[in-house]
DNA sequence: AAATATAGGGTAATCGTTAACCCAAATTAG
DNA sequence: CTAATTTGGGTTAACGATTACCCTATATTT
């Protein structure tokens, strides 16, 4: 077994509770000699806190839960739990991910994780959706983030998409272009926002959409579905009001794009601009020309939810949108 | 405060220990009648175990640690939890996995991750490097992941690089190609290692390489330097021996030089084969043609890792390599 | 019918840490 | 010079779960 405050305190002649203060307890009463001796005899010996038995006195232990649903592939995740997990440390907290495969319900997987008696505990989605927390957890997730929670009852933090699409056809329009095409990811939640985003935006310049096309066939939107973005490309090129920009869903129907504007002997940005959605830096960093592409705030939403979570009063539930970022590189 | 044994205990008008017989003890002695009612009140009670209250008393948390190099933010990493995530789960044991930036040095993460204490720590490298773990640690650390350790003290578990090149290699060759080309990541573990493979293979088949280039100057490999594939790629078109076949140092390479070919007006596979090491799935296939590649093996380095980790008895410390996968797509 | 098992469950100690309380010596205030 | 305060540290009781040990009925054996 590993070295207890008992065999520290045996060694430099003391009672455990002195070494407790010594070495936990910054306030306590106690001369510097002490708790120098104290420190000293620790350090020799390798002791390491035993949080657990901390955690039984105090009735929690310094975790932040995180149950995230399915999926921890996708490079947002590990945003979101950066946010997070730089948010806990200053707070003196680690964060537990437990992400719930399909089978498990949520409330299983949450109950799971309050075995550890966590601080807190936060729900995160994998990708911007709704989602129906059952009634009995609402005590014991603190946040929800990247998902809107429909009862109302959690504070949820969630991507501006409306925004974020508004902000990059404004950036479009202050570029030049004015025929701008929309290759849209369809059947989810944040196409379907992104969709009123660039509406409005194209609305309030007095412009007409040149299309909005799905990525995918049939309104669903996995990565094994088939792409259309070829034949949707070859579609817009060929109508007397060839777009002078095409904005998509993400980064990878943005390099599907590219290669047919290639094909087509189509110059970016010189020809046409393309933007996106993403910013999967590894891809569109390494396309060429270089992707101009909207950024999601999935580190902020991890920063905030922990902050949220840790802050004393809690504000009652409401539904945040965090702004996205326009990475600006060469394809516009 | 949540609810604990002993209310339990008073509702039911037993004691505490007949409370902990009936909903953890499956084989104590009892009357079925007893042991339904305990789990009945405590239903209703909505009784969570306290991990922590146990952990104290049997001296470790049923968890494992997992302390990883920097960046988590490659699907690699996620793979490689999912893999120790699995053979957790059904050892009832969870995961807490711990990111060390580069402010700190190894041993202050696994100190951190000790104070929870944990049944077992891993550490785990985001990509294939060697690793000196200081003396100390070679106790608490019991299986180092994608990293081969120095000294030799703790069990560690990598790719095969050099039978991944073989066998990709042998793939090319069975494909009836013989003018290959190897563009490779310069200055990592991997890209030497793979480059040994690379040359066997063809010199069992009595073949000279067309060439080994760096996908990158100066040899170092980052994912910000700038490319140099693209002229590679040229110059390769260029001489009287042009490949008809490329192989990649990784799936984001091969992109690039899909791009160039494009540009050339070479046809994938029929004028000339790609393959590539990675199999980022996203990227590989939604690639046109979809990319040939070798995975690698993370998630069972994950696996065997937590199996290690689990085992009662355990192996002297030796290092494994494990294969690769091939993942046949259309580019070859 | 007496001796022995066995089922069913209680008591109390234990794990490592913290904290409310106490006490003696030393210092300061008046 | 005495009273009040501070300093330094010890005692002891928690926290929640587990477990070795013990006791009392009832069932079984001889």
């Amino acid at each position: 077994m590993a070295i207890s405050l008992s065999d520290i305190a045996e060694r430099a002649g003391v009672s455990v509770k002195t070494v407790s203060g010594a070495l936990h307890g910054g306030s306590a009463r106690m001369s510097d000699d002490t708790r120098q001796k104290v420190k000293a005899i620790a350090e020799e010996l390798g002791y390491v806190t035993n949080l657990a038995a901390r955690g039984v006195r105090q009735g929690w232990l310094p975790l932040v839960g995180v149950v995230s649903d399915g999926l921890i592939t996708s490079p947002f995740a590990t945003e979101i739990v950066r946010g997070l997990d730089g948010a806990a440390r200053s707070a003196g907290m680690a964060v537990f991910a437990v992400n719930h495969s399909s089978g498990q319900s949520i409330g299983s997987v949450v109950d799971e994780v309050q075995q550890f008696r966590p601080r807190a505990v936060a729900y995160a989605a994998m990708y911007h959706k709704d989602i129906d927390l059952p009634p009995t957890l609402a005590g014991s997730v603190g946040v929800m983030i990247n998902c809107r929670e429909a009862s109302g009852r959690v504070t949820s933090l969630v991507p501006d998409e409306e925004g974020g699409a508004r902000e990059i056809v404004r950036y479009l329009l202050a570029s030049g272009r004015r025929r701008i095409a929309f290759i849209n990811l369809p059947g989810i939640l944040a196409g379907a926002l992104r969709e009123k985003g660039f509406r409005a935006a194209l609305e309030e310049a007095g412009i007409e959409p040149i299309g909005v096309l799905p990525a995918v066939r049939r309104s669903v939107y996995s990565d094994r579905a088939p792409s259309l973005v070829a034949s949707h490309v070859e579609t817009l090129l060929a109508t007397g009001q060839r777009p002078d920009a095409i904005l998509c869903g993400n980064d990878r129907v943005a390099m599907e794009v590219y290669a047919a504007l290639a094909r087509a002997g189509l110059k970016i940005p010189d020809d046409i601009a393309v933007a996106s959605f993403d910013n999967q830096v590894e891809l569109a960093s390494r396309l060429d020309p270089p992707l101009t592409t909207m950024a999601l705030p999935h580190r902020a939403m991890g920063r905030l939810a922990m902050e949220i979570l840790l802050a004393g009063e809690p504000e009652p539930p409401h539904l945040r949108k965090l702004p996205f970022h326009l990475v600006e590189r060469a394809s516009v």
